[in-house]
DNA sequence: CGATTATAGATGCATCTGCATCTATAACGG
DNA sequence: CCGTTATAGATGCAGATGCATCTATAATCG
């Protein structure tokens, strides 16, 4: 918990530093920017993300405020939406891409090995499976 | 993160399903429970903790109002507060430590072994370090 | 001393999160 | 079909958090 929260704000810093908005907003972003045709269904997007539900709903209405994604009536389902990525939302994932990468390597890389971050992946994986 | 959000968020949800308040509250129990008469300086609390400052202060508030901790004066220094843990308080890290040690066990416990228990710890030793 | 600066803690305000619930639509079962 | 139940997503409200700032007191330095 404590590794986490340290590393954590510290990325959250240097983004912030750097002008940029908090990582959820790029956990969304890089799934969006992912997948073909740069759109997915909410619960996708909550799927992969693990953010809840009610949370992603409005993180989405910023975000389209904010002109990085837009909603689209999806007509197969009428309770669905389209959650599409923008122009403006591709040019902010690399924005934060950059800078998320060089935190990764200052708070992280700089600190393990090779060997040393293969064998906590190994071990955070063991801890992220079902019970 | 993955692992930590899952993590964590499995344990609060134990916590909560025995009404049991959050783990920041029994972080500051804990830390209040362990020194010699119960009673810390928020700020004390706070390097423990690495709870931010103005939200300590809050949570004090609830905790205060929760009949767990009492706020009295330091007379070496009118700035300052001492922070002390009741009766009550001291009932109640107990009871949250036997829901809290339950759900480490089978979030972690059940999912690693030893070996690898003491591997996580000691890479994440290395992650805590300042940069 | 007295002015400046630093520290301890509290607080107003905006944002964010969780929780429950709501609306709308779809699926299902008799 | 129609009533019940399930699912997708939004929203009102309370509680939590971050940020900046405020008050009060201490320490420092000319």
């Amino acid at each position: 918990m404590r590794a986490q929260q340290l590393v954590l704000g510290a990325i959250e810093l240097d983004l912030k530093a750097a002008d940029l908005p908090p990582l959820g907003w790029y956990d969304v972003l890089l799934e969006l920017s992912r997948v073909e045709g740069g759109r997915l269904r909410p619960y996708e997007i909550e799927e992969r993300t693990l953010l809840a539900q009610h949370n992603l709903s409005r993180l989405l209405d910023r975000m389209d405020k904010a002109g990085l994604v837009q909603r689209e009536v999806f007509s197969q389902d009428g309770r669905g939406r389209w959650v599409v990525i923008t122009e403006s939302g591709r040019a902010m994932q690399a924005r934060i891409w950059n800078v998320y990468a060089a935190a990764i390597q200052r708070h992280l890389g700089n600190k393990l090995n090779n060997g040393q971050a293969d064998q906590l992946a190994e071990l955070l994986a063991v801890l992220s499976q079902k019970s």
